[in-house]
DNA sequence: CTGAAAGCGCTTACAG
DNA sequence: CTGAAAGCGCTTACAG
């Protein structure tokens, strides 16, 4: 294998110096465009391209963003929440859009991200997606904005004015589905999810509901709700954990598709059926919305915007450029679980 | 914000030279290791990170991986294959299990993925995922080929044997499920899935599940085999052109469990019991599988290993090392939709 | 064990 | 419009 192209080599060929056809292949007008052509013409037949890392060297920067995704660690990759996975598709496409290159990760044990990306000069900006826990990584936020990284986070508002934050409006969300179900006639609703302050989306979402309900003026009772984190597994105990209480109830709101899911197998087990018996309202209307069993009514966070809106906030940082924290407005899907189509 | 350290920061710092900086924070055993722990020190205390961009062009090479995601372009994010998704997982892990970064991105309309990664030392190699249609990307990897290209392709074995290719032994997954499913007492078993050359993988499931029908003395009744490719509205028509044909069948073999969730909708939809009446097996164990209704009996493809031996193979590549073609063995997952266990 | 120096392949002020 | 030259921040042969 013959060893790489420079532009040193092209220059050979084109008669011309490096710095000419370094201008020429950036398509700088200084450069007469014939001459600009001839050379654009000769490195795309030799196969040439700008080393990216002497051209960043020289640059000092990247063109390169690091999308970090936060999960508790599991050994099973399957866990992988649906609803992020949906984003980085979004993500990937936008970045490249925008002529970037989008390096991935999961959740690093490190403790410094600002000096792993960006001081390395690795990205010129940090997407950080699932990084709910205000709570628990409040710290780690804090260093990156000390070191003046340029990142958003996707999720609920931070309070820190300095964190630029997009997310879906969770309360608008809770809202709408509880709105949805009391629309339904329904008035003992239940939702399943956690709603302490280490879910901020999950307790968004739970807040929406209650306003929901007491615009329709019903209390909510707090018997009617159960802690819940994102999975199928845990959707199915807080089910069980709600039947059990024997709290007479006639729908379920569920902070997630997931959750959801899993409330309908438990429901299911026990000969109560969905939506003739109780209906059930999901969020973030992943992939298995629709295929599930029956189809999930659910509240849908336009994925395919919310990537493209993360990328374009993260590069206008980078370009010094204005940005705030914007709040997605979200929307009913209404398929079978809530029981307003019967198929 | 005060502008990045550098190796000459951290040698006036330590007071010595900017070599022996950079011999120390690579842990070289030419520096005494007391001045090597002190730069260490030192090193750790200014938050600094040696610049990627610097060191990669001087040495040559990029410690990254380029994982190429190919799929024919959708605007629904959602459609991704999900199995991908977990693979993309475990992939992700064993990248940077071994110290590397990875770029992903996915299918480029760019001719030429050497120059786009390797040339430009974006990555040192590449791997291929979903790159299923050997008919028409024959040409690309061609070039990649001539090039000599460090890759990877997830898939099914390639007749040219420069081509390393890794996969899951597709004939042996279609083998055991139809194995499972004569095992059952059924005989006439449908086979849903694209058996064209331009699918691969499919085709090999097709073969295999050929197999096990001829061994239990059956012939196998092309009127039984409907074309479907991996997607849920697929196997819903796919299922309801099985169905029109009114050929009997007493039990189905899909090729990819997306697929096995719209045959059994379709199937549903025409008052037909999964399992009670119709037996049904799926390919890949997605998650979704677990979760359908009826859970879905199915072949799992271990994507936890396949990631680490996909990773493992480029990186050997690189190195010059040894590499071959490699065949991964799959399992049967029973659960529901066979009929083998009714809950 | 340590330092001075070359050089990786670009981009871009500076001079013409 | 074009070229000669400096320099981005490292790594590593070379010399001591």
């Amino acid at each position: 294998m013959t060893s790489k192209a420079t532009s040193i080599d092209i220059a050979y060929r084109a008669g011309v110096s490096q710095s000419t056809v370094s201008r020429a292949l950036r398509n700088s007008p200084l450069v007469n465009l014939e001459t600009r052509q001839r050379i654009q013409a000769i490195a795309k037949e030799m196969n040439y391209k700008v080393d990216k890392n002497a051209s960043n060297l020289r640059t000092q920067n990247s063109l390169t963003l690091a999308l970090l995704i936060c999960e508790d660690p599991t050994n099973d990759d399957s866990m992988i929440n649906p609803f992020f996975l949906s984003m980085l598709g979004s993500i990937t496409r936008a970045t490249a859009r925008q002529g970037y290159d989008l390096l991935v990760s999961f959740q690093q044990l490190s403790s410094d991200w600002h000096a792993d990306y960006e001081d390395s000069n690795k990205a010129d900006g940090i997407i950080l997606l699932g990084y709910g826990d205000y709570v628990d990584y409040a710290h780690k936020l804090e260093t990156l904005i000390e070191k003046n990284t340029h990142f958003v986070i996707w999720g609920a508002e931070h309070n820190n004015k300095a964190v630029l934050s997009i997310g879906c409006d969770n309360h608008q969300g809770g809202y709408i589905a509880t709105e949805h179900l009391l629309s339904l006639g329904h008035k003992k609703i239940a939702f399943l999810g956690d709603s302490s302050s280490h879910s901020p989306e999950f307790r968004d979402r739970y807040l929406g509901h209650v306003e929901a309900l007491n615009k329709a003026d019903i209390q909510a009772d707090e018997q009617l709700q159960h802690d819940a984190f994102n999975t199928e597994a845990s959707g199915y105990e807080a089910a069980n954990a709600l039947l059990d209480s024997s709290v007479p109830f006639e729908a379920i709101f569920t902070a997630s598709d997931l959750i959801a899911i899993g409330a309908i197998r438990a429901l299911k087990k026990r000969g109560v059926l969905v939506p003739e018996h109780i209906a059930v309202v999901g969020y973030d209307d992943i992939p298995v919305a629709s295929f599930a069993n029956p189809a999930l009514t659910t509240v849908k966070q336009d994925t395919q915007f919310a990537g493209e809106i993360l990328v374009e906030s993260v590069l206008k940082q980078i370009r010094g450029e204005e940005v705030s924290q914007q709040l997605l407005k979200t929307s009913l899907v209404v398929r079978n679980s809530c029981g307003a189509n019967i198929d």
